[in-house]
DNA sequence: ACAGTCACTACACACGCGTATAGCGTCCTG
DNA sequence: CAGGACGCTATACGCGTGTGTAGTGACTGT
């Protein structure tokens, strides 16, 4: 059976106990995960997690500048090999997708409790690039927000799936780390991105409804939400 | 100054520790918040919150399905006086957006870490009834995954916003739960659910070569992959 | 040959935590 | 007026945890 990783093996114990430590905190979160388990899956004692990286919070600043060197050195491959086909290349998404799955559940949990700050700007400046590609093609009026702010709820929402995995996963019926699975997200993503889920006019509808929000607090909300409150207080 | 929530007085010991523990949970997440200051909150002993709750779990779950139960009575609502302007009712809208604010990191944490899932499985109901509607309208070629699907991965882009508020707040530079913030990720979420990110030919190309992918594991990625690895093993 | 550094281990400490238990006052019920 | 149920507190226990410290062997430069 290959390996599609290299020996762990061959790694210095360093790079064994981030390795380790990026799977158990992945798996049972930064709180819940111990030095002790980390130290026993990376075949070490504990005392040498400490001596190598001072303290659990810094292994834990490790593992995230770890994963940011990571998706930034896939980023620059993809962009040095870009100018490809459709949309980026195809080939080096699916590189970095394989890439990243072990440390999927880390990114998730990282990026969710709001540590893994670089790694996500990083990801906004690329999404900005992306974005200001689409909007040279683009018809209609000129969009009502920044480009970074688009940049940065398009990134979000493209987080979202990974990040809500174990949700996604039960809703659809398949694991979707499983070709099946896999798939039918792929296709429904690809779905989502290529129709428009509200009209430009709707838009301009929700817009002046918001702005009308906003200017004056309409006494409406108040009652909705006393009115919400009173009748759950029923326990 | 008016309260927009009803007293914490005149609840019940029991409503006043799960509120507490609700804030807790949101602040500091589950593993780090402790009964003693959950109780500290609710203004009574940590004993008391085992004599109502149990245990900390427990205690958990019962937060779960409060706010199970809170959505679910606001989605009632929504659904009651719905058919009215273009997409619900936005004034609904906004009072179940008022509701759950103080609520919004709890759910954040919950929704990340895989609890919740009557939560999430109920706002993939809701989607899915929307979808059901725009569908109806919709033009062009039918959609290549099921609506469960397209619900599903919609869901979680819409919860993204949320639940990686904490990023989409600083990378925006704006606390997104003030009106400046808000405004400005509203008119982001406006535009993109109001253009399409793709042209139809692009999502045709896409799905056409993530076939090929499935169907034949090609090798560049293997390559890419393994390149990626090996240059990355530099610490 | 020798001192020094470094990777690494074993062991012990202190503390915060969830949990358990005993007890107190109050209110309802027969 | 007993008596039990209930809401609630105070206090203590035990365990797991991150952390600290002392020590060992191997390698290195002088």
């Amino acid at each position: 059976m290959a390996t599609t990783q290299p020996d762990p093996e061959d790694l210095t114990a360093r790079a064994r106990i981030r390795d380790a430590a990026l799977l158990q905190f992945g798996e049972h979160g930064f709180e819940r995960a111990t030095i002790r388990e980390i130290a026993k899956a990376a075949g070490v004692s504990s005392g040498l997690v400490r001596h190598h990286f001072g303290s659990k919070q810094e292994l834990r600043e490790a593992c995230d500048e770890f994963m940011y060197r990571t998706v930034r050195k896939l980023s620059d491959q993809a962009r040095a090999g870009l100018v490809h086909g459709a949309f980026g290349d195809l080939n080096h998404l699916a590189a970095a997708r394989a890439v990243l799955l072990p440390y999927q559940n880390y990114l998730a949990r990282a990026l969710a409790d709001g540590t893994a700050a670089a790694l996500f700007d990083q990801m906004v400046d690329i999404t900005e690039e992306w974005l200001a590609r689409a909007d040279e093609k683009r018809a209609g009026a000129p969009p009502a927000a920044s480009r970074k702010a688009r940049a940065t709820v398009l990134t979000a929402m493209a987080m979202a799936v990974p990040v809500l995995h174990q949700h996604v996963s039960r809703s659809i019926g398949a694991d979707m780390f499983t070709p099946e699975g896999d798939r039918e997200v792929a296709y429904a993503l690809i779905d989502l991105y290529s129709h428009a889920l509200i009209t430009p006019d709707d838009a301009a509808t929700a817009r002046d409804a918001l702005d009308t929000v906003w200017s004056k607090q309409p006494p409406a909300d108040r009652d909705a939400v006393i009115r919400a409150f009173e009748e759950q207080n029923d326990d």
